[in-house]
This record gives C-alpha cells, structure tokens and sequence, in this order.
DNA sequence: ACCTGAACACCGTTCAAGT
DNA sequence: ACCTGAACACCGTTCAAGT
C-alpha cells in the first residue's frame, strides 16, 4: 500500500553494482511477475517462486507490493499499458469501428494471456491503465448522440462483455490443453463427442449447434457477439 | 473424479446412527460449502474449515470430490440447479424476452453470490446445471429465423455478457464493503471522488458521466446493456 | 532505502490404517 | 464404503535485524 504511488521507472538505470546482495526495481518485479504469469498462470505466481527468478528472498518483494492481490493487479495493469498504447491513435473513424477496435485489441491480448482475464479492468482505482482504456472506449461514445447514461450503460456493457466472453474462453480450456497434454483440436472432438452423445429430444439446442462449435474459433465468435452488442448501441444512436 | 456420477441423493436418508464417526454425503458436502462461499469468499472455502463444519477432517472430503477445483465447480453448479428450475417454465412469450428473463434470473443469482461469478458456467462437461441453463438459452434462438451459427454466436455472446458484466460487478467491490467495513454508498462516494479528482482535459469521457456513476445501480446497468445485445439479435432476426 | 533470515500460521493433498 | 491420523510439501505474510 505505501508504494502504491511509487515511481514506475528504475531510479538508477543500472542495477546495483554490489553482488551479494539482491536488488530489484517495480519494474523487474512486474516483468518477472508476467513471465511467471505466461508460463504457469495464476497459481504459479507465488511470491517464493516470483523471488527465486529475481535472486532473494520472499520478503523482499513486500517492499514493492503490499500482497499477492496487489501483485496481480499490478501485473495485469502493466500488460495493460501495452494494449493501451497500441490504441492510442484510434479515433477518427467511425465512432462503433473505433470502438470495435478497442474491444478487440482488448480481447486479443486477453486471449493471449488467458490469466488477464480475471486480472484486467477490474479496479480503476488501483489500475491506471484500466482507467485509461475504459475511458478511451468511453471517449468513442461522447461522438454518438447518446444521452450521458446510455454512453456510461454502453461503455460498461463493452468492457463486461470483452472481458465476460475473454474469461469464459480462457477457462473453457482444461488444464490437459494449457500444460500441452492435449491440443486444443482434440479437447474440441472430445467435447463435441460429448456433445453428440446428449439425448437430442432433452437437448435439442446443443445438437443444432454441435457442427458449428466443432468448428468454431474463438475470435469469430467475439467479434460475432461483439457486433451484435454494436448493432445495439447504433440503433439507440440512430446513426 | 471416480465420484463424479455418483448419485446425488442421499442414499440412507437419516446419517448413520454411529455418533463417534463423522458422516456426510455429497449434498451435505456442497450445501456447506455454498454456505462456506456465501459467508466468506471464495478464500474461506478450505478444505479444513469445511472438513471442521462437518465434524470429520480433511481428508474425508477426498472421497466425495477430486480436489478444491471439482468442489468448486460443483458447489457453483448445485446453485445454478435453482436457477434452472426457477425458469424452466419460460419459453411460450417472444423468445427475445424469454432470453431477457432467463439472462436477468441468471445475473441476479450472482449478484446474490459475488463468487458465482468465476466458477458459473466454466464447463458443461462437469457442470450439468450449466449445460441446462446454457441449452434454455438456446432454445429461445430455435424459435428466431436465424443460422445455426447465428444462433451459436448468439447465446454464447448472452452466456458471455452475463458472466463478464456480473463478474466485474462482483469484485468491483473492494473487501472493505463485503466485509461490512464500509457500505456500498460510502464506496461510491469514496470512487466518485476519486473520479472527479483526476483530469478533465485527460478523462473528458470519465467526467461527463461521474453523475450517472455516482447513481447507478447494477442491476438496471446490466438491463440497460443486456437490451442492447438483444437489439442488435432482433435486428438481425428482423422480428 | 532496501534486503535477509527465520519464523508463524496456515494451506491442499496423500495414504496407510481403521471401522 | 467411508472416515481417521498423521504426515508431506508447500503457501503468504511478518518482523527484527542487517547493510
């Protein structure tokens, strides 16, 4: 907590010159952290396994982070800053493309990093970048002519629903997939065969679709949903 | 996992008559972790503490569920079981509504339980409650003039869309309101403050809607949104 | 200012043994 | 079939002490 408002940058550009004793920064911490993140997710970011990578000791990470909790958010946030300035410029296009784009750079980097999805833009207050992106989303709204309440409605129900489809897709591999055991091509013939093994009059829904989800990506269906959700928001704008 | 189809029901209806032994069952088991979840988080659901509430140990839970992850996915299923049966009824008005009623009944369930949110409708494999839930869904698509795959796309984007907007309200509340430290006004307040602080050259978007933010309520936030995403299925249904 | 050492109070999980 | 006892191999977090 008393480092929260800490200067990101590495005070001295160069690590410590003394070698016995270990030296981190915010920075190394957090990109340490994500590394962990990438390669074993959520549950392999301890804070012992985070201060082994970095040289010392567990409680050395306590200086830059007030817990574990604190961590992860840090974390997503910094991979944030990436998605974030990858959208800078957009903005002068159509106002629902501009904000499709965002939605999807969003998603994108969620997919990539499925451990995002639980992390990302869930406290503003403690995540600058999360703010910035959920105001840049906003920002496409204030060009539609759309009262105050239906761009605050808007803007939430495109943040819920990027990071609601992310999470779910994120968690709809098992373990077997993620840890290589398996492909995602035969975690997806195992399902459907599942599927297809169903009493079809008690689930006549699930036999309809069965062919499509045998065949289905993971980014064509967001964006499916995604411009339904745009369909919507242009309608109420009536643009 | 060798218990996983075992019947549900308790097989002796009175517990054993034996009192120096602890016995369960599977009900019991997922009835107080649900009350376990309910009263203290996802974090207040170890195996020890609901072993303790039992009466037995640890170790005693192993032999009716595979680790923490299955009970998990369990405890939350055996909850959407209440929120399928309270919609079975629904299917005969138009079926846009119909999506609408059984998406709000599903939204409500996890606002009531904050944690519902990670671990409802993570795998239909070994959660059967959300395969029901997810084929209700569907079934109100069956009755719109849409392709198979639009009718895929769709329900996984309402599915999607509850679980993100919901998720993102359950921890958009910090621990200091769950545990009644502070009330949800307060929160508020204390946010919208915060908001009003920053930048209003750098958040314009931020700004123009801190008033609506400051009385927004979450359910008519998601209704507001949900209608949105059901706008744009009528409209490419064309009913 | 920043890190070490060492401890505290927990965890989930396993497994032989009991009933 | 279902539970106990006891251990294994971990955790996050704290704090006095060092540099």
């Amino acid at each position: 907590m008393p480092t929260r408002n800490e200067p990101i940058a590495d005070p001295g550009a160069a690590p410590g010159r003394g070698r016995t004793r270990a030296s981190h920064s915010l920075d190394s911490v957090l990109a340490e952290a994500v590394a962990l993140l990438d390669e074993s997710g959520v549950a392999g970011l301890t804070i012992r396994a985070l201060a082994a990578r970095l040289g010392g000791g567990p409680a050395s990470i306590y200086w830059y982070v007030s817990g574990r909790d604190e961590l992860l958010d840090m974390a997503a946030d910094s991979v944030l800053a990436g998605v974030f300035a990858s959208v800078q410029d957009v903005g002068d296009e159509d106002p629902i493309d501009d904000i499709r784009a965002i939605a999807i750079a969003l998603f994108d980097a969620i997919v990539d990093r499925p451990w995002l999805g639980a992390y990302a833009l869930r406290d503003t207050g403690t995540q600058p970048h999360s703010l910035r992106l959920y105001e840049k989303i906003g920002e496409q709204t204030l060009r539609l002519p759309l009262t105050a309440t239906q761009r605050f409605n808007a803007t939430s129900a495109i943040v819920g629903f990027v990071i609601g489809v992310a999470a779910d897709m994120g968690h709809e591999l098992p373990e077997e997939v993620l840890s290589g055991e398996l492909t995602r091509q035969e975690y997806l013939e195992r399902a459907t065969a599942d599927w297809r093994a169903l009493d079809e009059g008690e689930f006549p829904f699930i036999h309809h679709i069965v062919d499509e989800f045998a065949e289905h990506t993971d980014r064509v269906q967001f964006r499916a949903g995604l411009d339904l959700l745009l369909a919507g928001i242009r309608l109420q704008a009536g643009v």
